[in-house]
DNA sequence: CATGAATGAGACTTCATTCAT
DNA sequence: GATGAATGAAGTCTCATTCAT
């Protein structure tokens, strides 16, 4: 799965053969078979256990008891730093979930596995609003919002080496606390 | 490029063969080579002409004129109707994007091909800030995460068929306006 | 296909490979699939053509006017010289047969698929016992009885190159038609 | 052995992998070839053991002393039995000996490794024509025609699992003990 | 005795691409 | 312009077989 990683974040799902990952892993394709039903077994399986490692890298570094603006700045910038210490898992993430499809074309992995991570961060936003820093919307639209802000931060950053991670992440943390956090003269919009 | 569009918003990239689109063009395989270098250049001139043509769309239903919050907030639900009038460009398009390689695996279209989209987002917030409706923020990093919310939304819109684009979109608008928008009590924050 | 007859007859079903097939055709391996569905396809269609073919040698080289028994007897004895005149198809045949199998491992041919075969015997003896000629038996029975001492015929010949296939095939009808027992009372048995 | 007789007569010589065959006796893979020099040998000593068990079972159940055409009658009707007390081992043995082959294609068992039963019978018939209950034909002719017709028989009954096996047996060793056409004045035929 | 990890050859199949017509 | 026969490379997968443990 290591290798699977490696080899789908350099050179894309599409290229991402069998082969190169075996090749990768310095085994013999046939092994693969040994551990994976198939291909897309390999697939499925490298990006279960790679979204799970990356949330708990995060979680790591975060500290959960701050109050929750707080905990959402803290993670975003540890999110954007992923890119300097996870750059090839989060890319391999992102591919696999892409690509991987059933026979009939619909996305074997989706948004809808990701629902284990919108129901933590849901429930984080609860936390927020029940404290008061949080402004009191749907917490499903809050979470999807932020983490759509969070990953484009991540293409971002991956295709555009130059930028200061740290500093984009404040930024973006800026605009969606603002938007996110309570007490704020709501102005009346259309 | 019609039919490209159709197959791969419909089977996904990876099982759009060339002989898929050429059947579904309704013509015969070699014919493609007549009007495209390769498959990759079908590809590429597919994706380029589906976004011009989706920010036409966009443009042409939303009055520019008006304040830049009211214009964002039209197009983000103008953007989210796509779902319901341009679902299948969507898709093909974010396909094309994502898998579309160049034979050292690096991405051939990606964000940087979203640069002129970016510009205009760019030059639209300018035009916020310079009347004042906006917060004076990086309008980079303002487009990105804009972009980047928007993005998901369509993506969790085409995965979970059920909600309702245009309350969602609403509340999209009212979490990005209220994080960008002028005129707020900037909570100090680390 | 008849360099898929001609390479499972000499190498037997089993090590009949699609390359092995293409080689002896002198086209490339891809080209099958430009013909057939699949290699069982390939297999199904092959034999089903060879049947038909195998069944109006036969049938032109018989006077099927004549006397019933007659009929039969020069049947059975084309269907030996068979051997010399269409032996690999022959082969082939039976391979196809017995080894073509659905997914779920029943065969795909069998004898339900000479159920034509046996229609048009059937339909022969019928003539014979309105002629007279034959017993009132079960045509159905008579016809598969028939065609399996005929059959075995075909293998023994295929596996003894030395016998006298003329000579074998009258003994064979001369069974058929008149029995193993001697001094025949139609003895009521058990 | 047995795990290959089931596996074999379930999914087909082709889909019989030593795998299955294992995983069937509940064994490792590698087990196999403690016992076994190669599949080749597993498949050929099963082929050769279950054919003596078959033709002991038939011979135990079959009065062997009786008048030969009644001993014929008993076999034949054991042998349709088969169907229903030994399927399994009847279509095994049938896909290893049509399947296995020699490297160079040629069938490593065959009709020549009946030798031995087609002897037994020649005996019993060459008894027959002692005690005058059968015509003078060549021995050999006759056992090959009585297999023939059994075989086809057994491989009739496996693949109509309606009929009724005895009712039919009834009606082969008919057609074989007395023949196929009426009124028997033992014609002279060209 | 027995296991199961590992290999390597070879099977089927797909598909972009070329080219004579 | 347009077709479709033909190719060849590459990919997924199966499996007999070996071997350290």
């Amino acid at each position: 799965m290591d290798a699977a990683v490696s080899v789908v974040s350099r050179r894309g799902y599409r290229n991402a053969s069998l082969a190169a990952i075996a090749r990768e892993a310095g085994v013999s394709k046939g092994l693969v078979w040994h551990y994976f039903a198939d291909g897309d077994d390999l697939m499925e399986q490298t990006a279960r256990s790679t979204l799970v490692a990356l949330r708990e890298v995060v979680a790591r570094d975060v500290d959960l008891s701050a109050e929750v603006p707080q905990v959402i700045r803290q993670a975003i910038r540890r999110v954007a730093a992923l890119r300097d210490t996870h750059g090839p898992q989060l890319r391999a993430l992102q591919e696999i979930v892409q690509n991987l499809r059933r026979p009939d074309g619909s996305q074997r992995l989706g948004l809808r596995d990701y629902e284990e991570t919108y129901a933590l961060q849901a429930k984080l936003f609860q936390r927020g609003q029940d404290e008061g820093s949080l402004r009191r919307l749907d917490t499903r639209y809050m979470a999807v919002t932020y983490q759509g802000a969070v990953d484009t931060m991540l293409a971002y950053l991956d295709s555009h080496p130059g930028t200061d991670a740290d500093e984009y992440a404040a930024a973006v943390a800026d605009i969606l606390l603002t938007g996110l956090a309570a007490n704020q003269p709501r102005t009346s919009h259309v």
